[in-house]
DNA sequence: GAGATATATTCGCATCAGCGTATATGAGGG
DNA sequence: CCCTCATATACGCTGATGCGAATATATCTC
């Protein structure tokens, strides 16, 4: 059940950026190493890693080391609309052009022979409706 | 089906403060005439009238004219991935209690037997999901 | 058209977001 | 330890946001 005292407009404040919502779209259905979303995002290392801070702190995703590399993951919000909004943020994506290309750019990089040096993305099992 | 071009990080940003998910809580099934807002939110008529110009750029709201009195109304986008994110963000309401409290106030103003002096507000026809 | 009412906009200010650049932290390997 | 690599954070700048206060616009009434 819902949660009153969610931070729904920190959430949306979390939303409500390009680069952040092309972050979360790598990280549908994977645990994201940093060094990915800096390679296929094409930005400075810096911008994306203040940019998953900031969803961090927004409590929309969650981070775990492995040695020298970061790994981040959506965290699903204990609420329940924060996560229905989530849901359906996440489903937008399939529409969107830009998005689809980021994710075909992955695959790419995760399957090439010699890959960037980080380990392989981690396929977390898919969420529940 | 969803336009690839809507500009989600817009919307997400006018959602991102209480006092216009406050607004849209209000209007969800109705028409509402400004001076409601002011009354029942208890805030200054022109940060109210800010605020209603925000969601109006982000294309979340429209405006009717009617003498003196400007009446908003929820404008649902086009986009359906937008769409089904604003009916969540919507749902979510009936779990605040804020929203719940100015929803009572709200029923309370129009049915005094001396109301503000503004028009009543229209009741809307349900959305369909 | 003068006054009253409802609403919108402007201004000045404080705060915050986003960016590039530079630097700090943290882990691993010699 | 020192060096390197991966990542995070600090700094300084610019532009946007939110606010109260004041002012402008639009409509109605007389």
């Amino acid at each position: 059940m819902a949660r009153s005292d969610f931070d729904m407009p920190r959430m949306f404040a979390a939303l409500s950026d390009r680069t952040r919502l092309r972050l979360l779209n790598l990280m549908r259905d994977r645990e994201v190493c940093v060094c990915y979303f800096v390679d296929i995002l094409g930005q400075s290392q810096p911008k994306i890693s203040r940019h998953l801070a900031y969803l961090r702190r927004a409590g929309i995703v969650s981070a775990r080391r492995e040695g020298k590399w970061m790994h981040y993951r959506i965290t699903r919000p204990t609420d329940a609309a924060a996560n229905a909004i989530l849901e359906a943020t996440l489903q937008s994506f399939e529409a969107d052009k830009e998005m689809r290309a980021d994710l075909a750019k992955f695959s790419k990089a995760c399957c090439a022979p010699v890959t960037i040096g980080a380990p392989l993305p981690t396929q977390l099992s898919p969420y529940k409706a």
